[in-house]
DNA sequence: TCTACACTTCGCCACATAACGAAATGAGGG
DNA sequence: CCCTCATTTCGTTATGTGGCGAAGTGTAGA
C-alpha cells in the first residue's frame, strides 16, 4: 500500500506538528528545530520520512534547507493536505504551535542558528 | 494530540484494510481474521487499536463479536471515515481484499469459524 | 584553499509494537 | 452445573522507531 508510508508518516505527533507548520510557508531547518525543541538530527530525520512519504518538498538556498507541503503532489498526498487543517482545528497544540511559529517567524534565520548554536555550547 | 491515536492507528496496513472492510458492513471477528490472514489473537489487538482510536464499534451477539465503522464519532473521526474510500481508490490490496471479502461473506460465521478450527488442528 | 557552519548520516540506546501460542474469559447449549 | 467454543488477555520474541551526540557533507565567504 503507498498510502500506507502516508499514514506512517503521520503516525508522530511531531511530524505532524511541522507538516501543519508548512501549512503556511516554507521553514528552514532551524525554524523546525526552535518548533519542535529537538535536536536537529532528530529534526533531520523526521522530515526525511515525511519527505519520502511524498508529503513535503525541500528547497537547497545556499546552506540552508527549506522545508514546504509538496506542491505537485499525487491524490493522496493532495487530499491528505487539504484535509490536515480540519483535523487539527481544536488541537491545543496546534494552536500553541501556530502561536510559536509567530514569533519565530519574526527572527532571521541567522539570528537563530546562531541562538541555537550558543544554547548547544556553554550557555544554559 | 486526539488525532495522534487516530493516525497511530492507521499507521498499520492490517487495520487499514480492516477498517475499510468495515466500510459496507460490520464483520464478525472470524471473518476479520479470513481477511487478513493472521492468527486470532493478533487481529484481536489490531481491533482494539481501532476501537481505542475511536474508528470502530464493537457489538456482542452472543458468542459473537461485530466490529463496524463508528457511526456516533466525533469530527475528525467522520472526516477521516469519509475520506477513506477515496485515499484506497487506486490500491490494488484494497480491491484484493474488497474481492476476496465478498467470497467470504457467502459463508457462515459459523461454517468459517469452524473451518478456521480444523485448520488449527491436524489440517493442512 | 581553508574555515565556518547548516544540515545530514551514523552509531547507539531505550522503548514501542506486531506477531504467535497458550491460557483465561464468558456466553449458549446439553 | 459442565462443556464447547468465539474471542480476549498474557507472556514472549523479533523487529521497528524516536531520541541524542559525534562525525561527515557540502556550500559560502575569508
Amino acid at each position: 500500500m503507498k498510502i500506507a508510508s502516508i499514514f506512517k508518516a503521520l503516525a508522530d505527533s511531531s511530524r505532524v506538528r511541522a507538516l501543519a507548520a508548512l501549512n503556511d510557508q516554507p521553514l528552514c531547518a532551524c525554524q523546525v528545530v526552535e518548533l519542535l525543541g529537538l535536536a536537529p538530527s532528530t529534526v533531520s530525520k523526521h522530515m526525511s520520512v515525511l519527505v519520502q512519504a511524498g508529503l513535503v518538498a525541500t528547497t537547497k538556498k545556499g546552506r540552508w534547507v527549506y522545508y514546504s507541503q509538496a506542491a505537485d503532489a499525487g491524490d493522496q498526498v493532495r487530499l491528505v493536505l487539504r484535509q490536515l487543517p480540519a483535523l487539527l482545528e481544536h488541537e491545543p497544540q496546534a494552536q500553541q504551535d501556530h502561536a510559536a511559529l509567530a514569533h519565530i517567524l519574526t527572527m532571521d534565520p541567522e539570528v537563530l542558528c546562531r541562538l541555537q548554536n550558543s544554547r548547544a555550547d556553554g550557555d544554559v
